[in-house]
DNA sequence: GGAATAGTGTCTCTAAGACAATATGGA
DNA sequence: TCCATATTGTCTTAGAGACACTATTCC
């Protein structure tokens, strides 16, 4: 029928969160072939019959790894060629999760994303593309508030976009903006004593759009 | 081997330029089933040998609907699902190029962005999602300015912007902003009596690491 | 010279950056 | 009370928007 042989498909899913002021990656270790004991990104084929498309088989993939509650989820792109995989030629759809801490069960495999090298196939580059394209997105979209637990302060927030962007915002700029373009939205109960030093502060959280995007920066 | 089933995989891309003042798509008439006599995105199989990738296999299909010199050419995202192609379940890899119409041969098909409806497979949803894609570009790069025949005068160069966007800049805020940020650069000769009447416009094109991203509006 | 378009100057106003001043909760 | 952090206020400055004014080309 198809002149053509059908190259491997898979989707991977890069799921990411903030860990010890960190941007960390989780990975799990392959227990198969090939590159059986290596770490790699959660991932794997899409079902034809029960996935819907292929978002669907990467939403499927990331509920096995984290609660499905709370998230940012996007198409990252494709990576393909006749070597990332040595059963033969592969596509790979990616996807970008970002994901608070709480949401990831204990004993998963978070890496600080500069460690993660050395991964499965081609997953350096991928996971490489992914923090780029978070980094990117933290300088004109509220991004780095999916990374935390909500309800959050403002200065949760901050610490979120400095661990992306490597650079602190001007807490009064940060401030003036954020609520300005509504990128989150003050949380019902108001603060009060989380870590107990200093003056409690105002508890926010994303608005039900989710993470929004506005043009300029802090 | 694999316990599910490789679907369908092909590449599309969207051919996107600036005709008589509007946004245009290059269509390509079908000429095989499904779909024979519908028009649809030029596009086709992986050729697993020859392409190195997937960008490789649009690459190719782009060459042979436009010279493929001074194009702006990106991922797009990847569409899916089981019913998009009556042959089975498949996926397509989309691309976006922006042409310069002078690239693209006589008597190639091309339709305005808003009559672009009815097409074969969801191809509707592609055309849409690249314009949306261009749209979101235009404010924050120089994107527009892929789209015309280099050189250019700042006044072509708004008119792109004014006919992706819908609204025209404002012509001084628009020279500030574009030369001070170096998104365009003087061409070695300067422009004098194009269009036949009123004062000659100096001439600009991209520079050579292509369209830019810089982060204000006008 | 006059029409038409290109390019410059400048005024206003918004918003970012910096930082001082004040408020509030916990020890 | 003091300390630490949150929040507000204000001054400065860069840059966008608007628009008037000058420059250059073709007729």
């Amino acid at each position: 029928m198809e002149k053509y042989q059908r190259p491997i498909l898979t989707v991977d899913v890069v799921i990411l969160t903030l860990t010890k002021g960190a941007l960390h990656v989780l990975l799990t270790e392959r227990d198969k072939e090939p590159f059986a004991g290596t770490l790699a990104l959660p991932g794997g084929y899409l079902h034809v019959e029960e996935d819907m498309d292929a978002e669907d088989a990467a939403t499927r993939v990331l509920a096995s790894k984290a609660n499905a509650r709370n998230i940012h989820f996007e198409q990252l792109r494709s990576f393909s060629g006749p070597y990332r995989d040595p059963r033969g030629y592969s596509v790979t759809l990616a996807y970008l999760a970002l994901v608070p801490e709480h949401e990831i069960p204990e004993g998963a495999r978070l890496v600080p994303v500069a460690d993660a090298k050395g991964l499965a196939f081609d997953h350096d580059r991928i996971v490489e593309a992914a923090v780029e394209r978070l980094r990117r997105k933290s300088v004109y979209s509220s991004a780095p508030a999916a990374l935390i637990a909500s309800p959050f302060t403002l200065a949760d927030l901050s610490n979120a976009f400095a661990a992306v962007s490597g650079v602190a915002p001007d807490p009064s700029s940060f401030r003036r903006k954020i609520l300005a373009v509504g990128a989150v939205v003050p949380s019902g109960e108001s603060s009060r004593g989380g870590r107990g030093i200093g003056r409690g502060a105002a508890l926010y959280r994303l608005p039900d759009c989710g993470v929004m995007t506005f043009n300029r920066t802090f």
